[in-house]
RNA sequence: ACGGUUGUAGUUCAAUGGUAGAAUGUACGGUUGUGGUCCGUGAGACGCGGGUUCGAUUCCCGCCUUCCGUCCCA
């Protein structure tokens, strides 16, 4: 017999867990077309090199999935969409709005929620302004309403992070791991996170004493009004003035930094109010040289919350001897616009069976009968109730 | 990646050192113009490889897979 299992943190998807998948889908892919953004396909296998960027040494770099071809050549499954950014949005009229639903990536351990080939939907902006963050936090928000999932969008900016670090005296090659500490806030307490900095083995220049540890997460930690002094306050309270333009309620959150080394600018976070945990990162970046932004967030997770079902076929159609008209009628509901199975061998009693067992609403039955009177019989299922209705009526079902 | 854990029909579960039962789903029939009820019949499984044994689905080892932790996370 041949091998069906599946690989380590692979899965299937069907039935009614793939219908509501591909409603989510369409929801979103929608959403991000009413605001002006194009879609965009990129391979999903790459150079290994290009894959793992500019930062090789970055811890993450090491889930990457990777492969072999029969020439030889060293490639990797995309773990991301972002750098492929730099290819495509070459000679692209600016600002170049494009969003992109696949599957991603990585050689990593799974848990719930969390396999290694897993749908990311991103939207980027390149040739932005902080005014095209609010639009892309507008249309982030937007998917979350859609698919009733209440969330709160966090805000930070890179650029003030680093001011109050300097004005700190942390030294340069200590400020990304002391960022990466300070993320932590969100899940460690003020305490923890201070004995961490306080002797961290990561901090070549290591003058990052016990006081200056506890100084430093209380500033972050401080109130929005105390930020005010800082000159790069002025970004995030432009972000806030055109989220509040959009209708989209940010709030300010001094330690948000995200992970990812080469957000220059704003970042944000959506989180569940639900589950506790992120369902979306994104900042704003530069690729080669022009400022962008963006936000990514993965389809698992949303999956689990999102109050949507998937949609059903509207109409069955069973020819009771009748294939020629079942066709025919079947053809005109599908020009409609109205999804619909045609059963031409089967039964009644199996047809309606059928129906059932795939949540159709209505059963239009074609025979000797119908063709007589030019009327269909059609059936309710959930009701039961049966009605003869001429083409016309049946098309406006 | 590491530590533990799991693996029997599509799915959920049994039993057993002498090659396996059910429920549900599925196919067909009772019911070639009426379903979500019932009845009957059929198909359908011991993750893979090695070892111990007269004989292994059962015991042992390795791999794979499952789930839970830890590390890491763009």
């Amino acid at each position: 017999m041949v091998k069906t299992d599946k690989v380590k943190g692979f899965q299937d998807f069907v039935g009614d867990e793939a219908l509501k998948r591909a409603k989510i889908m369409k929801i979103i892919q929608e959403q991000f077309e009413l605001y002006g953004f194009e879609p965009a396909e990129t391979p999903t296998m790459e150079f290994e090199e290009f894959v793992k960027g500019d930062n090789p040494n970055d811890e993450a770099v090491r889930d990457v999935f990777k492969l072999e071809d029969r020439g030889g050549r060293k490639l990797a499954l995309r773990y991301e969409f972002t750098f492929q950014l730099k290819r495509i949005a070459k000679n692209q009229k600016l600002p170049y709005k494009r969003f992109q639903i696949g599957v991603v990536f990585r050689d990593e351990p799974i848990r719930e929620g969390r396999s290694r080939q897993f749908i990311q939907c991103d939207v980027d902006s390149v040739g932005s302004s902080i005014k095209d963050e609010a639009e892309i936090l507008a249309v982030v928000d937007g998917i979350f309403k859609k698919l009733g999932i209440s969330v709160k969008v966090y805000i930070n900016n890179r650029k003030l992070i680093n001011e109050i670090l300097v004005s700190e005296n942390i030294a340069e090659r200590d400020r990304e791991q002391v960022i990466r500490e300070l993320d932590k806030l969100d899940k460690l307490s003020p305490k923890e996170v201070a004995d961490t900095l306080s002797g961290h083995k990561n901090l070549p220049a290591g003058n990052l004493k016990k006081i200056g540890a506890e100084k430093l997460v209380k500033i972050f930690t401080g109130k929005e009004k105390d930020f005010v002094k800082y000159n790069f306050y002025k970004e995030i309270k432009e972000l806030k003035k055109y989220c509040k333009s959009y209708g989209v309620s940010v709030e300010f959150r001094p330690f948000l930094a995200r992970g990812l080394s080469y957000y220059n600018g704003s970042v944000f976070e959506v989180w569940s109010k639900e589950l506790k945990v992120s369902l979306a990162g994104g900042g704003s970046y530069l690729v080669d040289k022009v400022q962008a932004s963006g936000i990514a967030f993965g389809f698992e997770p949303i999956n689990l919350l999102a109050k949507v079902d998937g949609d059903k076929t509207k109409v069955q159609i069973i020819s009771v001897g009748q294939d020629k008209e079942a066709i025919e009628l079947a053809g005109k509901l599908r020009g409609a616009g109205i999804s619909t199975i045609l059963l031409l061998d089967k039964s009644i009693g199996k047809a309606l069976d059928y129906a059932n067992s795939k949540g159709v609403a209505k059963v239009i039955f074609v025979g000797a009968e119908e063709v007589k009177k030019g009327k269909f019989k059609v059936k309710d299922m959930k009701t039961g109730k049966e009605e003869f209705l001429g083409e016309d009526k049946i098309l406006k079902i």
